[in-house]
RNA sequence: GGUGCGGUGGCGAAGUGGCUAACGCCGUGGUCUGCAAAACCAUUAUGCGCCGGUUCAAAUCCGGCCCGCACCUCCA
C-alpha cells in the first residue's frame, strides 16, 4: 500500500517514493532557543515524532536531522537582559527544550546541528553563492539575489512582483531588489561574531537550515517540515539558496503542520495568548495532550482549549486502562499459537488483521492520525469486549496476546501506549498502596463497608484509583 | 490588495460521489459490582454554514453568498 503525502511544493497529494531506497531522510526546522516551549512550538516536533515512528514501523531506516538556532537577535537580546552569553541562553533553553518534548514522549531526532557549530560551513557556502552570481557583498554583509534565481516563489506561490506589492517591511534601498535577503550579517559592537572573508559578522535566518540539511542528508533528502508560517520566507529561501548552490532539486517533500489557536487567535508570544508545554503537563499526563493534537489532522488548525483537556486525559485513559488490563490478563500466561484454532479465534485474528490494516490505509492517507486514532479505539472494545468474555487461557490467552502486540504496536506509533509514567519512586508507592489494598481487603471481609469505602475515598483523592474486581483489588494513578 | 485554509451532533474531530455520517468526551438507560470503578451493550445529527445547480445518487463536484482564521514582517 502506498503512501501518500501531501506536498506543499506542489500544493498536492503525492505517493511517497524514497530517495534511496529503504531509507528516509527528514529535515526539520528547530526551535531558536530563547524561551519556554508553548504548545504551538511543540506541534511540529510531535507531528514529526509520529511521521517517523510510522515509517519506522513501515520498515525504512530513518535518519532525522532537527537543528538548534542558536544564535539570532532574540537570543542576543535575553542574553544581555539577563547579562550572559548567548551560549549560555541557548544551552540552557535547549536543556528546557527536551525537558518539554519528553513529557511529550518525543523521540530524540538522530542529529541536533547548532548554528555556532557549522560556522565555516556556513561562510563556504555564502561564497559558493557569491561565485555564482547568486549573491553580493554590501559594507561586510552578503545579500541573495532573488532576481538571479529565475524559480523564486514557486513553494509559496507567490511571483516577486506579488511579494514587492504585499511588502509591509521598510526596504534597504542599498539591496538590488527589495526582496533581497541576509546571507551573512556584519556584526554590530558587542555582538557575537566570527571573522568571515567580508569582515565580522554572523550568519542570517535561512542560510543555516540550507547548510545543515545538505551536510547531514545530502541534496535531494526525503523530507522538509516545518510550522506552516514557515513557508514564506524561510524555506522560499532555503530552495533559493540550496539550489542555486548545488544545482539539484533541494527536498523531495515538503510538510507543513497547521497552527494552534488560542481563542481563534493565533498562539503567539507577541499576541501574548501562549500556553506552555509544562502549564499543560503538570497538571494532565503528556499523552493526554499528544492525544489532544494528535486527534486533529496535522495540517489543520488547532483551537486550544484547556477546557478540552479533561475528555482528552479520560480518552487517553482509556488506552492506558485496555493496556494495563491486557498486561494483567497476559501476565505467566502461556501464549503459544496451537495448532488448531476454534473458528471463534480464527473469526477473531481475521478481525485483528483488518485493523492493522484499516490503521496503515489512515496513515497512508497523509498521516491522518485522527483516523487511526480512531481505528486504534475500535480495536481497544474489541479487546475490551473478548477480555470480559471469559477466562484468558489456553486457546484464549494466545489470541489475546496477538490482539496485545497489535494494539501496541499501533499504540506506539502514536506514542499513545507504552509510556512509562512511573517514576523511580513508583515501586515505593506501589508497596504501600498494596499494604493499604490488603488492610482494606481485610475491613471488606468482615463488612466493614464503611473502612473500606473510607480507604477508598482517601486513596482517591490522593489519585489513586482503587477497584475491587473478582481477582482481587487492583489500582492505578491518576 | 495578493495567497491559502476552514465552517460536520452538547463539545472535540474523521469522512471529499453511493453501505446505518468513524472515533473520543459528556448525558441517559441497562449489564456486572456489597456500593463503586473499569468494561461492555443500547441511546443521542433524516442531517454536514446558507441558496441554487450538475448527477440515478453530494457533507463530498460546480456557482453565488455569509462567517471565521492564517500567511505576505520575527514567528513552529
Amino acid at each position: 500500500m502506498a503512501l501518500v503525502v501531501h506536498d506543499t511544493l506542489t500544493r498536492s497529494e503525492r505517493e511517497f517514493v524514497p530517495r534511496d531506497p529503504g531509507k528516509v531522510s527528514i529535515y526539520v526546522c528547530g526551535v531558536t532557543p530563547y524561551n519556554y516551549c508553548h504548545i504551538g512550538n511543540a506541534r511540529p516536533y510531535l507531528v514529526w515524532d509520529v511521521i517517523r515512528r510510522y515509517l519506522s514501523y513501515k520498515g525504512y531506516s530513518v535518519r532525522y536531522v532537527q537543528n538548534f538556532t542558536d544564535v539570532d537577535d532574540k537570543i542576543i537580546k535575553r542574553a544581555n537582559e539577563e547579562g550572559i552569553s548567548a551560549l549560555e541562553v541557548a544551552d540552557r533553553y535547549i536543556k528546557e527544550y527536551f525537558y518539554d518534548m519528553d513529557a511529550l514522549g518525543i523521540k530524540r531526532a538522530d542529529v541536533y546541528p547548532r548554528v555556532t557549530d557549522h560556522i565555516p560551513d556556513i561562510v563556504a557556502m555564502v561564497e559558493k553563492l557569491i561565485e555564482t552570481g547568486n549573491a553580493y557583498v554590501l559594507d561586510g554583509d552578503v545579500y541573495y539575489s532573488v532576481e538571479s534565481f529565475p524559480e523564486y516563489g514557486k513553494l509559496s506561490g507567490r511571483s516577486l512582483e506579488d511579494l514587492k506589492a504585499g511588502a509591509r517591511v521598510e526596504v534597504d534601498a542599498r539591496k538590488h531588489h527589495p526582496m533581497d535577503f541576509v546571507l551573512w550579517k556584519a556584526s554590530k559592537e558587542g555582538e557575537p561574531a566570527w571573522d568571515s572573508p567580508w569582515g565580522p559578522g554572523r550568519p542570517g535566518w535561512h542560510i543555516e537550515c540550507s547548510v545543515m540539511s545538505l551536510k547531514y542528508l545530502g541534496p535531494g533528502f526525503d523530507f522538509h517540515g516545518g510550522g506552516s508560517d514557515l513557508v514564506f520566507p524561510h524555506h522560499e529561501n532555503e530552495i533559493a539558496q540550496s539550489e542555486a548552490a548545488t544545482g539539484t532539486a533541494f527536498a523531495r517533500y515538503w510538510v507543513h503542520n497547521g497552527f494552534i489557536n488560542m481563542g481563534g487567535e493565533k498562539m503567539a508570544k507577541s499576541v501574548g495568548n501562549v500556553t506552555r508545554v509544562r502549564d499543560i503537563v503538570k497538571e494532565y499526563p503528556g499523552p493526554a495532550l499528544r492525544y489532544y493534537m494528535l486527534s486533529t489532522h496535522y495540517r489543520s488548525p488547532i483551537d486550544f482549549n484547556m477546557e478540552d483537556m479533561p475528555a482528552a486525559q479520560r480518552g487517553w485513559e482509556r488506552l492506558r486502562n485496555l493496556e494495563e488490563n491486557l498486561d494483567r490478563a497476559l501476565a505467566g500466561q502461556e501464549t503459544a499459537m496451537p495448532q488448531d484454532l476454534s473458528s471463534n479465534a480464527r473469526e477473531f485474528l481475521s478481525k485483528l488483521a483488518e485493523y492493522r490494516s484499516a490503521f496503515e490505509v489512515a496513515m497512508d492517507s497523509d498521516f491522518n492520525t485522527a483516523q487511526a486514532s480512531g481505528v486504534l479505539f475500535d480495536l481497544a472494545r474489541d479487546l475490551n469486549s473478548y477480555l470480559a468474555a471469559g477466562n484468558i487461557t489456553g486457546e484464549r490467552a494466545a489470541v489475546l496476546a496477538k490482539g496485545r502486540d497489535l494494539f501496541l504496536s499501533l499504540g506506539e506509533v502514536l506514542g499513545l501506549t507504552g509510556v512509562d509514567e512511573g517514576g523511580q519512586d513508583r515501586v515505593m508507592v506501589d508497596g504501600l498502596v498494596r499494604l493499604v489494598a490488603e488492610l482494606r481487603q481485610e475491613a471488606r471481609a468482615r463488612k466493614d463497608y464503611a473502612t473500606a469505602d473510607r480507604v477508598r475515598d482517601r486513596l482517591a483523592e490522593l489519585g489513586i484509583v482503587l477497584e475491587d474486581t473478582s481477582a482481587g483489588p487492583r489500582w492505578r494513578y491518576n
